[in-house]
DNA sequence: AGTGCGATTGACT
DNA sequence: GTCAATCGCACTA
């Protein structure tokens, strides 16, 4: 069974650069898929790859940012590359990144991983054995991944955070675009982006092909 | 596979 | 008090 024995592999993976980002929140949603999200806990390496994403750019009327900063959505005004981390349904984590430049704010939602390295430790924090419903999901994601409040306002490109943006372990599959999940308002603009056939991705079967 | 529903915390009106 | 960028489970089929 591969769902109980998930991959011990290890890989080479670097610290992307905040230069190497486009600052443009629709940009960097499409250029984060195949990219690495990784967090190093003191023993080891949670790891995964970019599956699926989500844009909230500036002026979004759906984006936690529009109705201006406050103590809890203030992370989303910071330079492009911090983290936004925010509780909500009484009980997810969701994890974003900071996508425009200061003031301005916007980010992108990281919704789903493809797990690479600790997927054993990632078992169990999400009380899960199928690999595939380690991270997919945006609740599941920061599960999985070990991500709380701690991490709200972390800069992911600062020398030594122990949350960060890696390089790609392959070459991402076609890139598929679509509405965004759970908006239920009028906005439905296609500012969602996922690896195209991918079973890490979350959403509906007619969503991830 | 798709739909429906309850749980549950924090932020804001 | 209301609402929320969700999840897991219990359905139906």
């Amino acid at each position: 069974m591969p769902e109980a024995k998930p991959s011990k592999q290890s890989y080479r993976l670097r610290r992307l650069r905040r230069v190497e980002l486009p600052l443009d929140t629709i940009e960097l949603a499409r250029y984060l898929i195949g990219k690495t999200l990784v967090h190093d806990l003191p023993d080891t390496r949670l790891s995964g790859r970019i599956v699926e994403t989500e844009a909230y750019p500036a002026g979004d009327p759906v984006g936690h940012a529009f109705r201006g900063p406050t103590p809890a959505n203030r992370s989303l005004f910071l330079k492009h590359g911090h983290a936004y981390v925010r509780f909500t349904y009484g009980s997810c984590w969701l994890m974003n990144i900071s996508s425009e430049t200061p003031g301005v704010g916007a980010g992108v939602l990281i919704r789903a991983l493809e797990p690479l390295e600790g997927a054993e430790r990632m078992q169990l924090h999400r009380g899960v054995s199928r690999v595939v419903d380690l991270a997919r999901g945006p609740g599941r994601l920061a599960a999985a991944m070990a991500i709380d409040r701690c991490f709200d306002g972390l800069d992911l490109f600062s020398r030594a955070s122990r949350l960060w943006i890696g390089s790609p372990v392959r070459r991402a599959g076609p890139v598929g675009v679509s509405i965004r999940i759970g908006i239920s308002r009028a906005v439905r603009r296609k500012l969602r982006f996922y690896e195209r056939g991918n079973p890490f991705v979350s959403g509906p079967l007619r969503l991830r092909a």
